[in-house]
DNA sequence: CTGTTAGCGCGTTCAT
DNA sequence: ATGAACGCGCTAACAG
């Protein structure tokens, strides 16, 4: 902090002298308390709070080689699963007495900002870094191996080859749990709406949906695709359906993302379709963004805050375990019932 | 970053050994490259990459006296508010060359982490902190400033007096606003529902709500108050306005919170109550959490992005100009109307 | 248990 | 334009 007036910052030697002691007694007092007589340490401390004395963490990661201190660096802090990722990380860090500082790199700002903060934080002397960045990218986690830092890499895809911990959501199991919870209500001809086979996530989550349908005999599911997970592609994607004869709609879509639920929603709703009773309706993941919908929407939620603990206990053993060994972590979502898909009167969390 | 493998750190003397330059010559490369060679920094850039060289920036702050980052400590990362200021504050920090790093409190951590995190900042040597509090703990900020640093106090009570910029947001408005969509619907009957007198964004509200009756000849309204702002104080307060006779209910209601509104509407529903046919419901702000509800919610929006974005330039302004004089800013929230409070048919936003 | 000292890695004078 | 030397504030050895 540079003093905005010019006041002389203290240091650990004006408290020294202040105190009568030598300046590596003022050290221990602050570093090794029990290595010093109370007597002094009360007199040092009492000096410290009397000059208004703060540490200089510059200073003091520089002598000592390292900070106490952990860093998550987040590709988008306006998604909940990356807040709930740093809330997991965050208890498990100040509960371990290391603390734990973020930084958004943001949809907006790209790829270029999320390098900066990651080379940030390197430079930082962090004991270690969290990264959530966008699916596959890991030359970040690369780059921090190479200065010889401490990565764990969080949501990334299942292929990905890296020197480092991770931790993945089974996005299979998500379009799993979406289609096998539609086939329970006796829906059987579904479709899975939205996004690209491109996309990872999306992918594995029509994966999921699809090896549902295929242990259910009887049942159906097409794919239909749309360029983006926005509310426009879903009500794109209703109009389509719309037009078809009612016996040739789905009763049961899965929606790649809750945005495109909203959107199938927003534009089947003036046209007939009745939620869940023509169409039973569950979305994939649960971004926060479902509060405008008619109907409560079904989703699959993420584990967010657990893959947070995950990542952040990985990085912990690998600061303080000299026989750590990299572990992947897989950890698996869960089904949120509500109206859109099973009507108001048997909602409910199942697993 | 410590090396996992004891691998020597590169530091700046064995680039310029290598690059066969000295050490001061490294140095200008890095922070004065206009006043190097060019062909002397190209052979400099080249081994620095070739050595795989990291700046040590505990090093550099120390030498240099300050580092080129701000911090932002917020009490809870799950409530959007807190995250839409993160945005606003990230993009002016990146868009003038700074860097931003946050730290979360979290309403469970309470105080005294918060007072960890503003003490962990303060030793940072940070070029300044955004603090978002609980609403009138000035003790944070006050710490900052003994210790010579620049803070802005965020989304604070209007009374606080401290010795910093401070950036508000207009609660009274809130209710304002809120009261006076609900009259412009033809409500008379109007209800303030949840929370205490005693929370000062709550008592802000009332008041706004009570000014927008009082101009509105013919209204009135009356306060329910509840512990505290979940769902289920908007539930118990349901059946007390349920146990009315119709003519006695509320024909409008401005809940304090989103949550509250929730509660409301899930125990108002099955008792017969229609939104808004019998009871127009707007909340006073919108923290995320409206998923729920079966009627998609009108609310009051908090301009979260606004005051991050104006706090940071606060900051920037203390940092950068000598004759930087604190200022109190306030800004105001918006209306969006939905179903709940108009129906289907006139939805939009307003101001 | 206490005091002394040598760096940690880098930015910034100065001379050249 | 370039290089040598000093010190930022602190920690961790070590000596006493």
């Amino acid at each position: 902090m540079s003093s905005p007036q010019p006041r002389a910052t203290v240091t650990m030697s004006d408290v020294a002298k202040a105190a009568q002691v030598s300046l590596g007694t003022v050290s221990n007092v602050l570093n090794h308390p029990e290595r010093v007589r109370s007597e002094v340490r009360e007199r040092v401390l009492a000096t410290i709070t009397r000059l208004g004395y703060v540490r200089n963490s510059a200073a003091r990661t520089l002598a000592a080689g390292g900070s106490n201190t952990v860093g998550y660096v987040m590709v988008d802090i306006a998604n909940s699963l990356y807040t709930d990722v740093a809330r997991g990380a965050e208890d498990v860090t100040s509960s371990s007495g290391m603390y734990l500082v973020a930084a958004n790199a943001g949809v907006r700002g790209g790829t270029p900002r999320q390098a900066a903060y990651i080379d940030h934080f390197i430079e930082d002397q962090l004991q270690g870094i969290l990264l959530a960045v966008f699916d596959n990218d890991v030359s970040g986690a690369e780059r921090i191996r190479r200065a010889g830092g401490r990565v764990v890499l969080l949501d990334v895809a299942t292929d990905v080859d890296v020197d480092a911990c991770t931790v993945r959501i089974d996005y299979e199991l998500s379009g799993y749990l979406a289609a096998e919870h539609l086939l329970r209500q006796g829906r059987r001809r579904l479709a899975f709406v939205g996004g690209l086979r491109e996309i990872h996530a999306v992918a594995r989550r029509l994966a999921g949906a699809e090896r549902a349908v295929a242990e259910h005999g009887g049942a159906s599911i097409e794919f239909l695709p749309s360029g983006d997970l926005q509310a426009e592609d879903g009500r794109a994607i209703a109009h389509r359906i719309a037009s078809r004869s009612r016996a040739e709609a789905p009763d049961g879509i899965v929606a790649a993302a809750d945005l495109v639920a909203t959107g199938l929603m927003q534009a089947l709703l003036p046209e007939g379709f009745r939620f869940p009773q023509d169409i039973a309706l569950i979305a994939c993941d649960d971004n926060q963004s479902g509060r405008d919908n008619a109907v409560p929407l079904s989703t699959i939620d993420l584990p967010g805050y657990a893959v947070g603990q995950a990542g952040m206990n990985l990085l912990l053993d690998e600061i303080r375990n000299p026989e750590h060994v990299h572990r992947r972590v897989v950890l698996a979502p869960g089904l949120s019932a509500r109206e859109s898909s099973v009507g108001r009167e048997r909602v409910g969390r199942e697993r």
